[in-house]
RNA sequence: GAGCCAUUAGCUCAGUCGGCAGAGCACCGGACUUUUAAUCCGGGCGUCCUGGGUUCGAAUCCCAGAUGGCUCACCA
């Protein structure tokens, strides 16, 4: 015991031993359901109503003012605070006595009568109350609250305790994930579940987990993406589906990334790029009034209307705008050539495709305000969409990006199963040859194109990214509640 | 993975030139029956991130490491 003590702080050990004192008074400082009548927000609402009525309140103190015989506090609720006051007059001794005994962060289920002070304070004078649960350790300041950003985000509830505008953004965040879910439903979408454990991680060009499998003695991948299920569900005929989840890439942390991150992916059979363009910007400005009440954005100093329809510009286009030339028009070599020119990090070797990237990458990328869709993909890089009838070297895809970051990403689905198996042998090249993001083979979904898949357009849309949009947050971080840490 | 910055009381932060470790809130004792960052009087509270080094003496200077933030790289 005294060694315990010895890793205790002065307060923790006073509230210790103040918890010893309700037990000896034969008191629970852990009690069990409590009966609330109304929430403090419903008291401050329908104050008129309920002036000199009886209430049940219950929630956590988190201001105490003492005045000798009589005390005010603050009481949180999940909906807000109301003050409470008591008297040793109304209460008798005893009770008041007790009362005194609590601590900031105890929580207790509170009735008492509802009134407003001199000074014109909704309040609740109590009459009776009942400890619901000790708290052994001091909460944060109660004027400039938790800062520390690493505690705030290992010890999020002490966050939520203290900083309550945090809990907008993760009502905001539900509301985004819910008013996605309805969108899609109400437009006849089935929602669906796909594995996460995947023996064959695709979908994407990402570096997967690899988790084990103890009873079949194999290792597994965790799902980088839901792709290539969804589309195995139009083959079946499932012609419009979609799944909300999780995603796990196995690369680095930063204020965009975080190892596991939600997605939504819509597949619509007969459909394709374009319809899927339409959808992507119809829900984000749908979203955006859900959320904020308006279609125009105002994040971190940029502002952005998402009042469809979106401009839409072909990645080549961008390029001769932004950077003044004209890939299209140069051979490979002579496309190599004037990345150098630029100083432009290309690896050795590189394609025409790579030289197109890291020419968007660097000339077009920044400047992309937006919103607006880039389309018309390099075939190289996007191994599961469908070649553009007028031009096989390029897809039809397309990516919207907003105060410059890509949102989302879709295309015209690649039903041609020869075509989709030429594709993921050049993408096991590029794998042998030392790319581990490149796409890994995957017979059984070509197998299953063969069967014969209806045309089709799908999207996948970065939830996270887009609650930061809505939110105003600069970090990944500050929209999940739980973000990766490093063990401490 | 690289660069820059940060880490001091439960929380928020000062700490000058290398010379006794500080404040506010919180906590403890006292006063106070309508306060609201309540007020007034008194008090206690430290692995100065960790480990080395320099020095008579290190929170402070040097080296290494840990964690976090920002920027860059990779990616959505």
């Amino acid at each position: 015991m005294a060694t315990d003590l010895e890793n205790l702080t002065d307060q923790m050990i006073v509230r210790r031993s103040k918890l010893q004192e309700w037990k000896q008074a034969q008191l629970d400082p852990y009690g069990h359901k409590y009966e609330r009548t109304h929430s403090t927000q419903e008291i401050v609402q329908d104050f008129d109503k309920l002036e000199g009525e009886t209430v049940s309140i219950a929630g956590r103190i988190m201001v105490v003012r003492g005045h000798g015989k009589a005390s005010f506090a603050d009481l949180m609720d999940g909906s807000g605070t109301i003050q409470l006051f008591i008297r040793i007059n109304t209460v008798g001794e005893d009770l008041y006595h007790q009362y005194e005994r609590l601590d900031i962060g105890d929580i207790i289920g509170v009735q008492g009568t509802v009134f407003r002070t001199k000074r014109g304070e909704i309040s609740v004078e109590i009459v009776q109350f009942t400890l619901l649960s000790k708290s052994l350790r001091p909460l944060p300041e109660k004027w400039h609250g938790l800062k520390d950003v690493d505690l705030r985000y290992r010890m999020r509830y002490l966050d939520l305790i203290a900083n309550p505008e945090v809990k907008d953004v993760f009502i905001a965040r539900s509301k985004v994930i819910q008013g996605i879910r309805d969108y899609l439903l109400e437009r006849g979408y089935l929602e669906v579940e796909t594995p996460m454990l995947n023996t064959i991680a695709g979908g994407a060009n990402a570096r997967p987990f690899v988790t084990h499998h103890n009873a079949l003695d194999m290792d597994l991948y965790m799902r980088i993406a839901p792709e290539l299920y969804l589309k195995r569900l139009l083959v079946g005929g499932l012609e419009k589906v979609f799944e909300i989840g999780k995603n796990f890439r196995n690369e680095g942390m930063s204020t965009k990334h975080n190892p596991e991150y939600t997605s939504v992916e819509v597949y619509e059979a007969y459909g394709d790029a374009d319809s899927m363009m339409v959808l992507t910007e119809e829900l984000f400005a749908h979203l955006a009034k859900l959320v904020n009440g308006t279609t125009k954005i105002n994040f971190q100093g940029q502002t952005v209307d998402l009042t469809p329809p979106w401009e839409r510009i072909a990645m080549l286009d961008a390029i001769r705008k932004h950077s003044g030339v004209d890939l299209k028009a140069l051979s490979e070599t002579e496309a190599v050539a004037a990345a150098k020119e630029r100083e432009l990090d290309i690896p050795q070797g590189a394609t025409k495709a790579q030289v197109i990237n890291e020419f968007f990458d660097v000339f077009v990328e920044p400047k992309l305000v937006g919103p607006i869709f880039i389309t018309d993909h390099p075939v190289e890089i996007s191994p599961l969409a469908k070649r553009k009838a007028d031009d096989p070297s390029v897809t039809d895809r397309f990516e919207p990006f907003i105060v410059g970051w890509e949102m989302a990403n879709g295309f015209t689905e690649l039903n041609d199963p020869i075509d989709q198996k030429e594709r993921f042998l050049n993408q096991v090249e590029q794998r042998q040859a030392g790319d581990d993001e490149a796409h890994m083979m995957d017979e059984d979904y070509v197998m299953a194109l063969e069967y014969g898949m209806p045309p089709a357009g799908g999207l996948g849309i970065g939830i996270d990214r887009l609650v930061m949009l809505l939110t105003n947050s600069p970090s990944i971080r500050d929209v999940l509640l739980f973000p990766h840490m490093r063990p401490r």
